[in-house]
DNA sequence: CAATCGGGTGAAATCGGCCTCACCCGTTCC
DNA sequence: GGAACGGGTGAGGCCGATTTCACCCGATTG
């Protein structure tokens, strides 16, 4: 990268910890000069003005409605906007440069991407996050949570009582029971009643 | 705070804007030390046997089920579990918390009660995220997506269309279409056509 | 051997979200 | 004044998730 005049970005509120990452991670790219840090969100059209950045980095979460993003557009048309989202939904992406974002960004995105990204976008290169599942692509959403009548179910099986206890004690069949355990031992990766069985007290209730 | 011995703690990898908060937040309280950090989730166990640390910072996204919480539980019953999430829902939390974890934080935790959370977790005490809707508390949820048929309407909408125009170009009522415009003026926070056609074309389309 | 359990399938019922449409009211505009 | 629009209500159908239950099989166990 040759050094020519910085890219000035300005950085709207976010999470905490997010936002020490983004000041930390721009902090590191030379090419790239923070004007505005933690802005609130309804400041950012006043920022925007006074600042006039090449960059405005908008919390989606801070977002009420895309026209937000539509309006920020048309009083600074210059300014090209690019949205952090948590896990945006393609739909949500397409929202937002429907509105007149430049690129749409996950939190989830490598911090060197997202560097990458902020030149892009600076020249108006739109940016979008890869397309979740094209097919069967492990996604890291996190371990599957129990509905709540399995919870329940599970409540009584760490105690260690038989699928009849808990029939008797939840007013259902056995069955029921039967079909509950089978899709939490699914959901829990257990393959027994007795994996469950050691975690008995020592928290809350699972519900 | 009086000095004593700093609270160890072993942070595993999280999204790489969450990992350098966390690294730039926890580097600024004197009285507790990373010993491991962005720890890859399958060597999480090695790291608890090696370094043997007051506290556990898991990532809730990394985890595949419940059941490697406890196992870790087990494994190290003096190493308290902090369980880091998104937007955690109540049960997930109950989840962990039953599955052996001491708290469960949102991300979206300000830096100084994440800071504090590790210090009444390393002393064994529970710390759950506030429950996000008492009564009508506001969320910062984003703004709301449009449903797929929404976004059809909104494209011809935006290009200026008249309610007959977008019935007879997608196939259906006029009602229905005036149903769907009146959900995106809601959405999107308008009162009228108007306020939509300015931003026709720039972008890709919102579908 | 009979009971219990793990595991698969499937079928009702319920619920919520989405799509479709209908009817009501009042306002605006030509 | 009639047509189009903004706004409210509600209905019916579709679909997916959840809950409940039923039947099937094989393995384990007392």
């Amino acid at each position: 990268m040759e050094a020519r005049r910085p890219i000035t970005v300005v950085v709207s509120r976010f999470e905490d910890l997010v936002s020490r990452g983004l000041r930390t991670l721009i902090g590191e790219d030379s090419n790239i000069e923070i004007v505005g840090f933690d802005v609130p969100h309804g400041q950012l059209a006043r920022s925007f003005a006074v600042q006039d950045p090449d960059v405005g980095i908008l919390n989606f979460g801070s977002l009420r409605t895309p026209i937000e993003v539509r309006d920020l557009h048309a009083a600074h048309p210059d300014t090209r906007i690019v949205v952090l989202a948590n896990r945006p939904t393609p739909a949500e992406c397409n929202q937002m440069l429907a509105f007149g974002a430049t690129a749409c960004l996950s939190k989830e995105t490598q911090a060197r991407d997202i560097l990458n990204a902020i030149h892009l976008a600076s020249r108006g290169l739109h940016v979008l996050p890869k397309t979740p599942r094209e097919f069967g692509a492990i996604e890291p959403t996190g371990p599957e949570v129990l509905t709540p009548r399995e919870a329940d179910v599970l409540e009584l099986l760490q105690h260690g009582r038989s699928n009849a206890e808990i029939a008797l004690a939840l007013g259902v069949g056995v069955e029921t029971v039967r079909t509950h355990a089978r899709n939490i031992y699914r959901k829990l990766g257990v393959k027994t009643r007795r994996e469950l069985a050691t975690l008995a007290g020592g928290s809350p209730a699972a519900r």
